[in-house]
RNA sequence: GGGUCCGUAGUGUAGCGGUUUAUCACGUCUCCCUGUCACGGAGAAGAUCGCCGGUUCGAAUCCGGUCGGACCCG
């Protein structure tokens, strides 16, 4: 799923995102949206789904994440106690008040198929006591969360049929024990899926191996496991082969906007990776030696792509591939103009949903 | 023919009552981005201040000449 944060992903229509991408379902944020438009005009359009005229499926993150890292980054912006969390607007300074129940509510109201519990996620780096105090916040919040859910599919009058799926998230930080207590309470509860939360790499930016991997094993079979914000490919392919199957990241539309594309080092390098991961899954792990294998990155602003006329991608067909060269994608962002942006940003996803639907096609 | 102003990195400029590794912007080059306030963030290279000479301990800065450009009056 590709970040729609605010209610579109950043200069690609839905057009794009459904034929040519062939999305499943993208990410909108409780948050952002709660904000801007506000939930009048989302309840006004008849819910997000026909205000952004997106049919596929919809998940909606709590706004837990991005509350907390605006708080923890300066705490004069917000403030985190045992009921609520209350904060500023980024833009305009207002005070707003968010609450588990809320944050559910608002949820409901934007009508997303699939939504995730508000909860703590405190940075990986906090010394373990600040990090148990998180996931037991998590959980009591999570309790709230279902809670309210259930009041809110009663009051709606929902089906079991219609009814969105809801997250629990794991917190725990780098900490197994926690993580491990986080899940088994969690599951107390229950939710139809739950999600990795915090970050998955560590303040040094190394992938968190075992935990995330152990993490995924605490989880019921049949749930669904949502790995909030993975990440790079590489991140991806091993998140995958641990049993995470849904996945969320900022990477392939902003990176693209600032000049990075992912290209395939084979045409069909991605369905043997994944093949690989594949056995990975069932024993050992410690196959992935070469992390990129698969994959290289290019900054289409160097100098040295201004007479490079050669396809950007050698084995990619998305409309940036089939039309143009990296000469002419390098002018468009030396001219600052957003078609390179709009281009690359397509060509990113691509490539990561061809990663998922090799990954997929690789267990079927 | 007479007069005025101006020549500082690729471009536009600051500094011109002599205290400095010669300023800033854009451009160029490189890196960063992981539940998106983000066409954003970090960093690097690049001018011996048109040229020649003079004054001085010391000149981009003062003086003379010279070349180039702009404008004004005949």
């Amino acid at each position: 799923m590709p970040d729609a944060t605010r209610g579109f992903v950043r200069s690609i229509d839905n057009g794009i995102l459904e034929k040519e991408i062939d999305l499943e379902a993208i990410l909108i944020n409780t948050y952002h949206l709660f904000l801007n438009p506000g939930m009048e005009i989302i309840k006004k359009a008849g819910g997000a789904h026909k205000f952004m005229n997106w049919s596929r499926p919809l998940l909606s993150d709590s706004g837990g994440y991005q509350i907390f890292s605006l708080i923890h980054k300066n705490s004069r912006l917000g403030k985190i106690t045992e009921d609520e969390v209350i904060f500023k607007s980024p833009t305009d300074g207002t005070k707003h008040i968010l609450t588990p129940e809320k944050a559910i509510q608002i949820q409901f109201d934007l009508g997303v198929d699939m939504m995730v519990c508000l909860d703590d996620p405190s940075p990986n780096d906090y010394p373990k006591e600040k990090i148990a105090q998180a996931v037991s916040r998590t959980i009591r919040w999570a309790n709230r969360c279902k809670k309210e859910y259930e009041k809110q599919i009663k009051v709606r009058k929902i089906s079991e049929k219609n009814r969105p799926l809801i997250f629990g998230v794991i917190q725990g930080g780098q900490y197994l024990d926690l993580r491990k207590h986080c899940t088994q309470e969690l599951v107390k509860i229950g939710f139809d899926g739950y999600g990795f939360g915090a970050r998955h790499i560590d303040s040094k930016g190394n992938f968190m191996e075992e935990v995330v991997r152990e993490t995924a094993s605490f989880i019921p079979k049949n749930a669904l496991r949502f790995a909030l914000g993975v990440g790079t490919p590489e991140d991806i392919v091993k998140c995958f082969s641990y049993g995470w199957d849904m996945f969320d990241c900022v990477i392939p539309t902003r990176e693209g906007r600032h000049g990075r594309l992912f290209l395939r080092k084979e045409k069909n390098v991605i369905a043997s990776e994944a093949k690989q991961s594949r056995n990975i899954s069932t024993n050992s792990f410690a196959n992935i030696q070469d992390d990129k294998s698969f994959y290289e990155t290019i900054n289409i602003n160097n100098g040295k792509y201004k007479d490079d006329f050669s396809r950007v991608d050698e084995h990619c067909d998305c409309v940036l591939c089939k039309n143009h060269t990296k000469a002419y994608l390098h002018h468009l962002f030396a001219s600052k103009e957003m078609l390179g942006m709009r281009l690359s940003a397509i060509h990113n996803l691509k490539f990561y949903a061809d990663l998922l639907g090799a990954l997929r096609n690789s267990v079927n």
